[in-house]
DNA sequence: CGGCTGCTTGAACTTGTTCAACAGCGGTGG
DNA sequence: CCACCGCTGTTGAACAAGTTCAAGCAGCCG
């Protein structure tokens, strides 16, 4: 296996042969399952092991004292979980499967003694937690000033270019599991709302949606309409042009 | 001076004089001033220093292309601004100055020297990241779920426990310099619906707000109308008790 | 077949927006 | 000293975006 950790941080550092092989053997210390719909992580706990999202989608969530609900962020394959917890103790949020997740456990002092060793791969996981943070901040933008069928559109261009960096797209398409309900707690609206903005980007050619596959016929178009600048994910960092080459395998 | 920044990371690890003074050092360099309302980073720009801010407050804000702005956060006293493009390059958002801000620019090399000398500090700023990705977690909730009054209630209560643990706030009162087009910028809502909704939270006596003064006379009362849980703010790291003593200074 | 989940539709309703006007205040320039 | 300007806050009334409630339908799985 082509690591998948190594994938999403070669986007930010050059790593030696070497160091791929300690990332890759850190992940194949624990390899685990979760069922769909069922949390891996509740807020309050103090998880042992930081998670790799190797398999599925998940998402981070936050409730209400009342029962609302609010997708913070979704995991895709190469996303790191507890990233947080490993620094700070006690989670915030929860974390839960939306499809079966396989996922790997790296042991806390594991990764304490990578990073001890490996300043470049400290370096690489904390830009990946500030990668992380600017995706928050994007949401916070769409959630405070766009319009339903903005917010639907920057969510699929964002999902899309994140599953292409894990290779997880193929040409115009790419798997979409989330169900309706889903999409409006990630973008703080109603199911029945996210419904008719669908129905409007589909009449309008921008999107093709069903049996869980999502189509982006003209992507250059959904992206107008979403106001998508995928600069905020910090692909292609200039000190490593070689990231999203095909060479690695 | 008890130096800030170090007042802040004593929240995660417990350093040693040594360290403090390094700190203290790094952040004398070069003292900086902006004045309100101006730009002090523009998105795309590739800052060549780490600011922190040390008196005033500021806002991390992001632009639409048709002019809708939305403030992703405030940057307070103690605040570091530009650690994202420490590592991460160009900005992806914008940072303004709200009231006159007096800041402290710190190269980023002498950062980086710090940082692999003292892995205390370095775990230290990393940690700080990721506490700045659980408020704009929070955020995410707020724009997402909470309705206008729990909006505005949840930000007052942020902003108080924030501006306590840098001492600026004085008992049940704190500086409150955001006009309510600021606060409409940063909620996501028109600056007519937040004076209206200002307007309720006096008349029920949750909040005193005048003179850019904000009183907040039941603390708790103020918490449950915004649903605020301070946890994700990590204050008090069970491994530094003594973090928020009076004892240093 | 029955029951579940997810999708769709309609109609009434609510929250927050838009537009517009005005008041108060501080600063500036004549 | 006053007139004037721009900014912030306030208010009202019409309006729009998104919600709520309710019902029905399709597909799937046991």
């Amino acid at each position: 296996m082509h690591n998948l950790l190594a994938l999403k941080l070669q986007r930010f550092v050059t790593l030696s042969d070497d160091e791929v092989e300690a990332l890759a053997q850190i992940c194949r210390q624990s390899i685990r399952t979760a069922r769909a719909r069922r949390d891996i992580v509740r807020e309050g706990e103090t998880p042992q092991h930081v998670k790799l999202i190797v398999d599925g989608w998940a998402i981070r969530y936050k409730m209400l004292p009342d029962g609302r609900r609010q997708i913070v962020s979704f995991l895709l394959p190469g996303d790191l979980c507890d990233l947080n917890v490993f620094l700070l103790d006690t989670m915030d949020h929860s974390i839960g499967a939306l499809t079966p997740v396989t996922y790997a456990e790296m042991p806390h002092d594991l990764i304490d003694m990578m990073c001890e060793h490996r300043p470049a791969l400290s370096r690489a996981l904390w830009m990946e937690s500030l990668v992380v943070a600017a995706i928050q901040r994007e949401w916070t933008v769409s959630l405070g000033q766009r319009t339903a069928r903005e917010r639907i559109a920057h969510l699929f261009c964002e999902i899309f270019e994140r599953l292409e960096t894990v290779e997880l797209a193929e040409g115009d398409r790419c798997e979409m599991p989330l169900t309706q309900i889903d999409l409006g707690e990630a973008t703080g609206m109603t199911a029945v709302h996210v419904n008719r903005t669908l129905q409007e980007l589909r009449r309008e050619g921008l999107i093709v949606l069903n049996n869980r596959i999502l189509t982006i016929p003209d992507r250059q178009a959904l992206m107008t309409v979403g106001m998508f600048n995928p600069t905020y994910l910090h692909y292609r960092n200039p000190k490593c042009e070689t990231a999203r080459t095909p060479a690695m395998e």
